[in-house]
DNA sequence: AACCAAACCTGCCTTTTCGCAGATAGATTT
DNA sequence: AAATCTATCTGCGAAAAGGCAGGTTTGGTT
């Protein structure tokens, strides 16, 4: 690590630290946390390694997996700057799952006595805590019933909205702010690479994508999003 | 509501309130909140309408379901006594889910205001809350995995491992504190009841399960552990 | 420009799951 | 006890998804 960038000279104005920690725990933690840059394709951390704090990206994308015994893997969650990573693991004494950095990404860390005072004084950080927990437990309940209930094409299209959403697209190419594999979309889809692949020549062939080279541009999301209105809330 | 049960009285010793929350704010708490009971088949609250507040689970058992346009179901999670219910709607206007009562209940209303409240001046609340959600969305995103990896088989045997942690069973019976329709498990599994059927009759074969009429007593838990132990975590 | 490795694509067959439809059993009412 | 309703069970054909094997494209390297 080069130069530690302070809380107080951050941009990441959605980090749960800036916005609910009065200033003196702001100080607090800016002074005693540390700061990681991982390379694309560097974990973070891995399942079993203990767990000794919590992490905060300050700019970078990352994956959540687990594996099985089968050699499939899963994405649990991806994450991006402004986001909590690590967090399943609080009351936890080793990680449950494995992230990896899907762009050069930089993180901080803070230490788990460190964050619980944090808690313990600035209720608005703990309070938005909490919010932020409701709405991800929400996702991956809802993520639940898509796994349960989407037939393939629903899947994968699923993917690209969630991918959508989390890294957004620039607006001119209409290509994803990130790239993935097909093996990585079809571990977040939830099925093989195979069926990826035969998905996006369909989606193709209904002009929602074009394709150049490995490269994928979304030219109708809306009718993207109809494939899984059936499942839409609100 | 006959008789409201003060949280002074209350015997559920693994309420979140009571382990969390200041003296002064039990009582607080205490005669502010509402308390409800719900029989068997009763909505607790339903998909759509709006959030005012957060519940207990005093006494029972719960299910929270999502519903598609298929008429398919997914149970996404069971919930009992000293658990929270309607905390995914936190930050929300409206619930995403609805809440059925698995046999009769009780269950106390807390709201929005006075639960903010006590999360600003009970920092053990919140930090407890935040342990809670840690925990859910640790089995929630591996529920995730087990719906996108597992057959039939693993599913179902899930499904019952599941309720059996939950709501325990029987020493003497060996029958689950519950009772769940083929439907039910189906909607908890992620598959169809015709499914399940199937299931029980080749673990009643395999000696993992006894009926009698349409209860089901667990010969050998063990054994359906293994089923699903490719995907044990720990 | 030629080469190589990795990623991607596709056809084809196998396996799994679904879902209807009719049979059966258990619970409830008369 | 008979009638009725509901839940459960089972067989069977259809549909979906999986997975192998081999071919093709792409990006990087020599």
């Amino acid at each position: 690590m080069k130069s530690k960038i302070e809380c107080s000279e951050c941009k990441n104005e959605k980090c749960l630290i800036k916005q609910g920690c009065f200033d003196e725990w702001l100080t607090k933690i800016s002074t005693n946390k540390f700061q990681y840059s991982y390379k694309k394709g560097d974990y973070i951390f891995r399942e079993g390694e203990p767990i000794y704090g919590i992490y905060f990206i300050q700019h970078g994308g990352v994956k959540i997996v687990t594996t099985s015994l089968h050699g499939r893997e899963q994405i649990v969650r991806l994450a991006k700057e402004g986001q909590i990573l690590g967090h399943r693991g609080l009351g936890r004494t080793k990680y449950y799952f494995n992230s990896v950095a899907l762009k050069d990404s930089l993180i901080c860390f803070v230490e788990n006595e460190l964050f619980y005072d944090a808690c313990m004084h600035c209720p608005m950080f703990a309070y938005n805590l909490i919010f932020f927990y409701a709405s991800e437990l929400r996702r991956a309940e809802l993520r639940v019933k898509y796994q349960a209930q989407m037939n393939i094409r629903e899947k994968v299209a699923m993917a690209f909205i969630y991918v959508y959403e989390v890294f957004g697209m620039d607006p001119v190419t209409k290509m994803l702010n990130i790239s993935l594999s097909r093996q990585d979309i079809a571990d977040l889809a939830g099925t093989t690479a195979e069926q990826v692949t035969r998905q996006l020549r369909d989606f193709e062939n209904e002009k929602l994508i074009a394709r150049n080279k490995r490269e994928i541009s979304f030219l109708n999301i809306n009718k993207l999003e109809n494939i899984v209105s059936d499942y839409k809330i609100e």
